[in-house]
DNA sequence: ACCGTCGGTTCGAATAATAAACCATCTACG
DNA sequence: CGTAGATGGTTTATTATTCGAACCGACGGT
């Protein structure tokens, strides 16, 4: 692995439940030695990335962060379009409600919104990039995608999160072709045991797909009236968020949401 | 220098006038070898940093960056306490307004706000990294500095921008003494020849600076009428600004902001 | 005074980065 | 149609950088 990798894997420690982590700890974490993770950084202090604070002299993410996030939002406004269609999405529902978006062949996770409805909630603070054999984002954008990517995708190793995760490549692929079917996915625990989503694939302007839109539930919560009132909000919004990223709906899934609704 | 520092490099390339990059460009525009800049936009790429986008391959800035600037803001949120006050301020003076924090020794931009009001008006969107003797963001942050990291930054080589930068550090210092007696900075095109700027520091919860607070704009626009204007607005949002953050004003700068207003 | 941990540093050995040349592909242009 | 010059991407031996064990002084608790 290169070196500049290292140095991005550091960042990903950085999390919400850790905004600050000292050189040691670093370096226990990332498994890097401490001299090397002193330096990288270093580097990455240099450029505003993290910066140190505080007399333990502990880092934490730097001010250089907000530019480049400015900028990527100033040129592709995804992060900001969404938020409302979330915030909605999660009101609705009173569930925790999270985009992704495809890049690269990964599918990271770019925003999230909370509901108050209930004491206990999803938490999406601290997930990047989602596996898509594992999560019903995942497993929604897998079924649209095309056959290429879907299968190359398949022949990667199949890690299982818990209990309830599908690992076979061909249960799976039928499962994707269900998914296509119905134009919406559903993890019944696949990620974590607890934890209950349905989701949607979203579109670009080409009527490829480029992301997913989800709702995750304490699975006790999911009951089939809960999942009907789901599935309509999820359609809504996956339409109205695939218009604001300027993309088109496939004439098919558009029939099967209007089925939905 | 190291790897890491010329893939951060590389990254800084993206400009809001320029969102998206070839690999020759790139490699062109940083004097890296070609094959090297590939290497490591791949090693960007891996971690979601930029993305490939469209028949030309080119680069842009990725969602991961959104991840770590929404992870930043939600453990110190400065910038999003600061849109408010830089717009109104912008609003006000009728000029472009800006933040800049001090972080590792670097005076770094992080937010900046436009007003309608002319025609012309300064652009803030790609300037990253302050100079001190050169801004008078800088300026007034530097003079309010403690005297060993003030005496630091005098002896580092200091550019000249345009014909009115000031670049001996002697006559730096006698300015940066009638600064601190002022409680602001002004810089009459030390940046920009075109550019007027005024600037007040800020301050964190131990009374120490911890950036700047600056309105700019075209020399031709800046009167002694206006000036008032605008140094009133300026330390009316130095202060709510310092508040906002959770610092604290210092009793002499208060006392010389109240004249001002 | 001891022990463990902290952030930071050193230096020879080992590894990863480098640059030039090379491909295949595309577009422009005569 | 065919050439010229772009482009993104890949390979190679050479070389420079990164690595990690051990070390340092400082701090905090026992």
């Amino acid at each position: 692995m290169g070196t500049v990798s290292k140095a991005l894997e550091l960042l990903d420690l950085f999390t919400r439940g850790r905004p600050q982590i000292g050189l040691s700890e670093l370096a226990r974490l990332s498994d890097v030695n401490k001299a090397t993770c002193y330096r990288l950084m270093s580097e990455l202090q240099n450029h505003g990335l993290v910066e140190q604070v505080g007399a333990a002299r502990e880092y934490r993410l730097g001010p250089a962060v907000l530019r480049l996030s400015a900028l990527r939002e100033a040129h592709v406004p995804m992060r900001e379009a969404a938020m409302p269609v979330l915030q909605e999405l999660a009101r609705v529902t009173g569930e925790t409600a999270h985009v992704s978006v495809l890049s690269c062949g990964q599918l990271r996770s770019i925003a999230h919104a909370y509901s108050g409805a209930f004491g206990t909630k999803v938490i999406m603070d601290d997930v990047h990039v989602l596996p898509f054999h594992a999560t019903s984002s995942g497993m929604a954008v897998l079924a649209h995608l095309d056959g290429a990517n879907q299968t190359a995708e398949l022949q990667k190793p199949l890690l299982s999160r818990t209990a309830n995760t599908e690992t076979d490549p061909a249960k799976l692929a039928q499962r994707l072709r269900d998914i296509a079917a119905l134009g919406y996915a559903e993890s019944a625990g696949g990620y974590e045991a607890e934890v209950h989503s349905f989701a949607v694939p979203l579109f670009d302007s080409a009527g490829a797909c480029s992301g997913g839109l989800a709702v995750a539930s304490p699975r006790s919560r999911v009951t089939p009236d809960q999942t009907r009132v789901t599935l309509a909000a999820l359609t809504r919004a996956g339409r109205e968020l695939t218009e604001l990223w300027g993309g088109t709906l496939p004439p098919a899934i558009d029939d099967k949401w209007r089925a939905l609704a």
